[in-house]
DNA sequence: AATTTCACCTGACTAAAGTCAGAAGAAATA
DNA sequence: TATTTCTTCTGACTTTAGTCAGGTGAAATT
């Protein structure tokens, strides 16, 4: 008996849908239809654009208006005008609303942390979910461009500072590599992307204008849960159209032989190796490209 | 910014509602409701009694009987009664249901191989969703009586041989291992137990009778995506329960000192160490229990 | 043999989900 | 300015899902 790949995710499947069921019946267990309380949910403590609503939940129109109407009636949600434009509509929960909207996270969560406490590895267990999450929305994995002081982009550049000491032999300290201005990767002289894969920081990349002709990449990431999902070439040819946009012809980088994934993707992505162009100490490859 | 456990639990089942929720979408294209899908699933290519498929979707008696006849009237199922007892009934699939269950399951295997075609890791992932599978499923593991020619004494014996050969030193052949009788290990001498995890199997155990005053327990494995979920415990009382039931008073067992976590297991169940009891070229350690 | 239990069915519902055709007000475009 | 396009709403549906109270044979129990 081998046991095939697809019987494999099969067995998959049927284990998340039917905790889906489960806690969906707990969800119903608050005494209101699943529709109304996914809309409650889907709201938010921050409130949300009723059209926003409808594309995420993908919600007839009028199903989303009378699930709407419905909360607004129990006292949970109150909808207003845009003042930015008068034909949206946003919806808001109020205190009773936002209640409830703990009531059914707590729900979940409880559910998610008993899972973690009795579970033997739950680092382990955390990974794969990471993993699976990344595999499954690899298509809605979004690249904003981000400032390089905000939390997203810091997460990233932690984790990539962790791995850099992880992999060079001599580690590395962040302090000692080249001073980085955060300005000259904020627009208009640079930019700093972050990928988000439903939410979760799983890559990024600085673009860093300077003032000797050309710009430098700079930073670029990817998270270990989102490898090979083509995530690095995305940034990379973002940075590239923010480049071309910005009008610079001449891009630079400097990456490190402890990283062969780095340099072989710079030469796929038509990158050519030149000189040493900086004396920073931690890089021993310098690439060029012109865009 | 740090992520937290829950956070990214969050995130995991939004990517996995999500996935199941297109596909979902893509069975409706089929023209039949979900309900009905699903029921037609269920049956399967070798049909069911209408109580398991009853108690399988957790569905109403009415409202099950109403699809098997929607299905029954599409012309893709029959049910007739069962000859044992003419109370219950088995649905069947028709030739025509049987290409209608072909073509759902072809849905939903594009999907799982285009995940697996597309990812640099389907080793990987395949493994994240065994570990999370069993721990989502571990209240739903079943410990089965099994034929040790069975398929899926099969599976579990080969597995469990694998890893013997990579954790012993000296390696591990089965065939130079002490001659295992299947017939000890079927009733009415022993018997051989199998834990499946919705179906995928996880763990087993053999009980060996002897006729020397006492049974063995030998090849207790528990699959790498399982542990820690309390399943060697659980094998271990169900082999100890049969073994009472067919008055058997003392249980013996080897092991080797290179599975640590084999001998604390067998101390924490109250095992004692006694000397060599045979000439086994592989075990180094011996314990016996009374029952 | 009488009764109780069981598995399944039908009829008669209710509730929830989803669809579709306007309509009204606001913004964008020609 | 006229028109077209958006965004949301309401009313009038249909379909699907789910519930509940009998009822009918058949098997199990007393």
């Amino acid at each position: 008996m081998t046991l095939s790949p697809i019987a494999r995710i099969r067995r998959f499947n049927r284990a998340v849908t039917t905790e889906t069921g489960v806690l969906d019946q707990s969800f119903l267990g608050r005494g209101r239809p699943l529709g109304a309380a996914r809309v409650l949910n889907a709201i938010g403590p921050t409130g949300r654009a009723v059209s926003d609503i409808r594309a995420f939940l993908d919600l007839d129109t009028g199903l989303l208006s009378r699930l709407l109407r419905s909360l607004e009636d129990e006292g949970l949600a109150s909808v207003t005008e845009d003042p930015a434009d008068k034909r949206r509509r946003i919806a808001h929960l109020t205190p009773e609303g936002l209640r409830e909207y703990a009531a059914y996270e707590s729900l979940s969560d409880t559910r998610a942390q008993a899972l973690l406490d009795r579970h033997p590895h739950p680092e382990a267990l955390l990974a794969a979910m990471d993993l699976i999450a990344s595999a499954l929305g690899r298509d809605r994995i979004e690249i904003v461009e981000s400032d390089p002081h905000s939390a997203p982009a810091i997460f990233c550049l932690e984790s990539y500072y962790a791995e850099l000491a992880a992999r060079f032999a001599m580690g590395f300290d962040p302090a000692k590599a080249a001073r980085l201005d955060s300005d000259d990767m904020r627009p208009p002289r640079g930019v700093f992307l972050v990928a988000l894969s439903d939410g979760l920081p799983s890559g990024c990349v600085g673009l860093k204008g300077t003032d000797k002709g050309y710009a430098e990449i700079k930073r670029l990431w990817v998270a270990p849960s989102a490898r090979g999902l083509g995530l690095a070439k995305r940034l990379m040819s973002k940075a590239e159209s923010y480049a071309r946009e910005m009008g610079i012809t001449t891009l630079r980088l400097d990456t490190n032989s402890a990283l062969p994934e780095a340099a072989g993707l710079y030469q796929r992505l038509g990158w050519s190796e030149i000189e040493r162009f900086n004396d920073d100490p931690y890089p021993d490859l310098f690439f060029e490209k012109r865009v």
